[in-house]
RNA sequence: GGGCGCAUAGCUUAAUGGAUAAAGCGUAUCCCUCCGGAGGAUAAAAUGCGGGUUCGAUUCCCGCUGUGCCUACCA
């Protein structure tokens, strides 16, 4: 059976594979020689001027008797005797046999499917039907975002995208988290320092100043040692539904969600739902007894409600406590079976950092226990930390990077880059292009690692447009709209000039409509490996052998039109693969900047 | 202590078990009478240490060292 991604495939590497697995076989046949034979592996030549597909015959050479030099010169032979081969050229290199496919038919129908599909080309069906949950971001109530939620944002907000662009119809939901004893923190400092002042009249926007009272409350908590006892009395205030505390619950939650909400209108992040966890925190409990009565939870001599994890190897876990009220996991149990009663999803994907895979494991052995059948379609999809170049960011020692000031700094450098390169007139709004060219800079750079693994963010070195960044591919999409407008401007030259793919035969060529051709199936990695750098590196990759290309191949010239339209057509099909795989991670297009 | 990761040029990152390990930044040197130089070209520079599996290991296995996270009746 086919895999998934190989339905997307330019190049049928499969049809070539079967006729290279029956060659082999044949000549083993022949050889008189007996044994069975390993299974023909196919795989990309490390450089272009090697083919498309090399077939390694290393293996082969044990059981022919032969080295696997020798093998791959009679393999070649023999394919490229045979007359109903597919299109394409076998040759032998060293201990591989590579295959170098005809390319005009392949870049004919490229054209008509980019021609057809316009901004959906990439988008395939492997998740047709499917309903596909995205729980991210799920901020506190009582500081602004910074760089890790950031990463966190543009993590789901792609892999969002991503999952749409394959078929699957998507609920984005973000979980605030606006209840707690660190709630109460900046409540409580806000009560004794905050002389009734609010967002408003300091003119502080509304996160950065409940923010403010936060690190208040932990410089106090320093001299007074009460402190954070009082939290806790205040937090037990709020469960009782004490007015006043409720009150102020309320108002300064407003201020700081007004906030975020800002900032995420900013960053172009945007969810289908919101959940508060105040409304569902007490959520589970129900659950954790019916575990209970059911026997799959045990209870302490104390009271608490525990499970015992020793059967997948891990330590057990209280999920109930002593007293009858919930902890975080027993919220997680409830708002899991609450959300898949309210919208039956085929998956529930959490984007949530590695800090807690032992959590999620927890948690999905859990809802397994507790019956779910549906506990095996949750997906933790687990992103590194982001450090700064002196370690980990702290809220309290004030070494964050501010998500809003990294967006405020990064569209001034913009904005000024613009005025330097003597821009401004040529750009409707300059002020616009500045803001999304921060954004294309931001979610490239938050996207291009892989997302396991942490990232050290050094803010002198990472803040560039120059070079592998969000801004240079946004650039090239800018120059071949510039070239396609220059185009259209003087079309009359080119009129009933024909589209001859023949044209387009350089390593280079050939290169770019293979990497667009495998948008597909790398939308469809993406998608299956939740890796939206899978994208990234599509972009950069596309754009630097572009770049290459067109600093030495002029693409409009009168004197050569069937050359000028064939080169336009590559023109056209990289742009509109470049529009799709930017959508899909955040950068805006812009036809100029 | 136990569990889960990570270790590639000076720095930040790539590389389905296969061909000469790929880029960006930084460094050095070139290129605008050429569709917009946020560009192009050239150069120096790397798989932590020790075993194993394999025809072949950056990749898989074991040990060591270093490093991060988790190991709450916090979230």
């Amino acid at each position: 059976m086919k895999s998934a991604s190989e339905r997307f495939e330019m190049i049928d590497r499969q049809q070539w594979k079967d006729l290279v697995q029956a060659r082999l076989e044949v000549m083993f046949e022949n050889s008189g020689k007996e044994g069975t034979l390993p299974p023909v592996v196919v795989q990309v030549p490390p450089k272009p001027e090697m083919g498309d597909l090399a077939f390694p015959l290393f293996a082969f050479a044990k059981v022919f008797g032969k080295s696997p030099v020798e093998l791959a010169t009679s393999l070649t032979e023999d394919i490229n005797s045979l007359s109903d081969r597919p299109e394409g050229q076998a040759f032998a290199a060293g201990p591989y046999m590579n295959v170098r496919v005809d390319m005009a038919s392949l870049i004919e129908k490229l054209c008509e499917k980019v021609e057809k599909e316009g901004s959906s080309f990439g988008s395939t069906n492997i998740l047709d039907g499917k309903k596909v949950m995205v729980e991210f971001s799920c901020p506190n109530t009582n500081k602004p975002l910074h760089l890790g939620h950031v990463r966190n944002d543009c993590l789901g907000n792609s892999i969002s995208a991503i999952l749409k662009a394959s078929g699957a119809t998507v609920m984005k939901v973000n979980l605030i988290n606006n209840r707690g004893v660190h709630i109460c923190k900046s409540m409580l400092a806000y009560i004794k320092f905050g002389n009734g002042e609010s967002p408003e009249s300091t003119g502080i926007k509304g996160d950065h100043y409940v923010g403010s009272w936060y690190v208040r409350f932990n410089s106090w908590a320093k001299e007074e040692p009460t402190a954070e006892e009082q939290a806790q009395q205040m937090l037990v205030k709020w469960e009782q539904g004490d007015k006043e505390t409720l009150e102020l619950w309320k108002k300064m939650n407003k201020w700081t969600i007004d906030g975020i909400s800002k900032t995420y209108e900013d960053t172009g992040i945007s969810f289908d739902k919101y959940y508060y966890e105040s409304d569902t925190y007490k959520l589970g409990k129900d659950k954790v007894i019916e575990g209970l009565e059911r026997g799959v939870f045990q209870k302490q001599e104390d009271g608490a409600i525990y499970i015992d994890n020793s059967d997948i190897g891990l330590d057990k876990k209280i999920l109930l406590r002593k007293d009858g009220t919930s902890i975080y996991i027993t919220q997680d149990i409830g708002t899991a079976i609450n959300r898949h009663e309210d919208w039956p999803f085929d998956s529930l994907v959490y984007v949530v950092a590695s800090e807690q895979q032992y959590h999620f494991k927890v948690l999905f052995h859990v809802l397994d226990k507790l019956g779910c059948s549906w506990a095996k379609d949750l997906h933790h999809l687990s992103y590194g930390m982001v450090f700064l170049p002196e370690g980990k960011m702290k809220s309290r020692e004030g070494t964050v990077v501010d998500a809003d000031d990294l967006m405020i700094q990064l569209t001034a450098m913009a904005r000024e880059e613009i005025s330097e390169k003597g821009r401004d007139k040529d750009l409707e709004d300059p002020d616009k292009t500045a803001h999304d060219i921060a954004l294309g800079a931001l979610n490239y750079y938050m996207l291009q690692f892989d997302p396991q693994k942490d990232v050290t963010f050094n803010p002198k070195e990472s803040l560039s447009f120059n070079g592998n960044t969000g801004p240079y591919i946004q650039y090239m999409g800018a120059r071949i709209s510039s070239i396609l407008r220059n185009y259209t401007a003087s079309e009359d030259l080119y009129k009933g000039t024909e589209f001859n793919a023949s044209l387009l035969a350089n390593e280079e060529e050939r290169e770019m409509f293979k990497l667009c051709g495998s948008l597909p199936e790398l939308v469809a990695k993406s998608a299956q490996s939740y890796d939206p750098s899978v994208l990234c590196s599509f972009l950069y990759d596309l754009c630097k052998i572009f770049s290459h290309w067109y600093h030495d191949n002029q693409v409009l010239n009168p004197d050569d039109k069937a050359l000028s339209v064939a080169r336009i057509q590559l023109c056209k099909v990289v742009l509109a693969s470049l529009k799709s795989a930017m959508a899909l991670i955040g950068i805006p297009f812009l036809e100029k900047m």
